[in-house]
DNA sequence: GAAGGATATGTCAATAGTGACATAAGAAAA
DNA sequence: TTTTCTTATGTCACTATTGACATATCCTTC
């Protein structure tokens, strides 16, 4: 199994979906850790019922393309239960950006600045935008977040990774743009 | 040009080095944000220099297998500073632990704070072990990191983003632990 | 004397992931 | 009326990355 697998049965062991909606759904709380394209999600969707992890019916729809809705079976639940649990892979970080900083001393301090004053900008974007969701979600789902055993619990938790990654993300950005314009880097930190 | 091409080139542009001091280097304040394996570098050393962007030299040895030690082209090092300050491609993140979150409400409370818990000791140790580097470095170069134009700013800048990196990350896990612990998500946040 | 580790460079098959191509039909906007 | 968007499912070629295989020598440890 792969890691993606697991990705689209934990959207599956909320509720029954088409390809076409796991595509959509990369989009929200899953998609912030872990993203494919259509292109990756069906193929995968017919290994995993290969396996016996899901199964499907199809949906005659008229006037719109026929749909392929797509179940977790008790086996791919099981699967999924102990994944959960198990350490995760180690996996190396892939970031540009901090990979561009090991370089920074050839660049241009003006043109440095802007690099990180822009992209501390997106981050702060993103973290005003998962702000959004978060205050969107203690209010509608207050008494589900109070038991961890339910999945709005575990879309907070997921949504609360992102707000902590984005605000240490833009924080660092702020901290190398002031260092460059300063042009001193112990001096403001 | 890739990615692991610019990184290739951010080490060489400090000193020439074999294909296995690069690999060794991969493990260094590079690899902290981007990495790869010797069957990953030689094959792309040899396009680097297809491209003219390095050239290598064969250094004879008695006792040890011959070297060939590459460096770096002025047509590298002006590919090198154009790409350090353009805005860096969007990568989708991918975080097994995190994709394992959203799922988290399938799983036993106790296995899962004990998850948490690894997690948080293994970004704890690496926190520590960033946490010593850094003070050497605070150490040795303390003329150097008030230049941001020197490598070894751009070393510190690397390594910084590693400890905020991993205190946001064991923060986190923390805060999940306790919240399952606690059974209770709103609480302590 | 044998085994394992470090130095040193490579190849190759398999997997993961992206972007483009392909098709089809209704709805909405220009 | 034509174009574009959304729904809907798929394939295919290419790139990036990993892990295993391959070879050779010296040095250290058992």
């Amino acid at each position: 199994m792969t890691t993606l697998g697991y990705a689209i049965l934990g959207l599956l062991s909320r509720e029954d979906l088409s390809g076409y909606d796991l595509t959509q759904r990369m989009k929200g709380p899953v998609g912030y850790f872990w993203s494919a394209r259509h292109s990756q999600i069906y193929p995968e969707l017919a290994r995993l019922e290969d396996g016996g992890y899901v199964t499907h019916r199809v949906i005659e729809q008229k006037e719109r393309p026929d749909k392929k809705v797509y179940g977790i079976t008790d086996e791919g639940l099981e699967a999924l239960e102990s994944w959960v649990t198990q350490p995760p892979m180690p996996r190396p970080i892939r970031d540009e950006l901090t990979l561009k900083t090991y370089s920074v001393w050839l660049a241009d301090p003006e043109e440095a600045t802007r690099l990180f004053r822009e992209e501390e900008l997106r981050h702060e974007e993103q973290l005003a935008h998962y702000g959004e969701i978060r205050a969107w979600m203690e209010r509608e789902w207050r008494e589900d977040l109070t038991r961890t055993d339910s999945p709005e619990f575990a879309s907070y938790a997921t949504l609360m990774r992102g707000i902590s990654y984005e605000r240490e993300y833009a924080e660092w950005c702020r901290w190398m743009a002031d260092s460059i314009e300063g042009g001193k880097s112990l001096e403001t930190n």
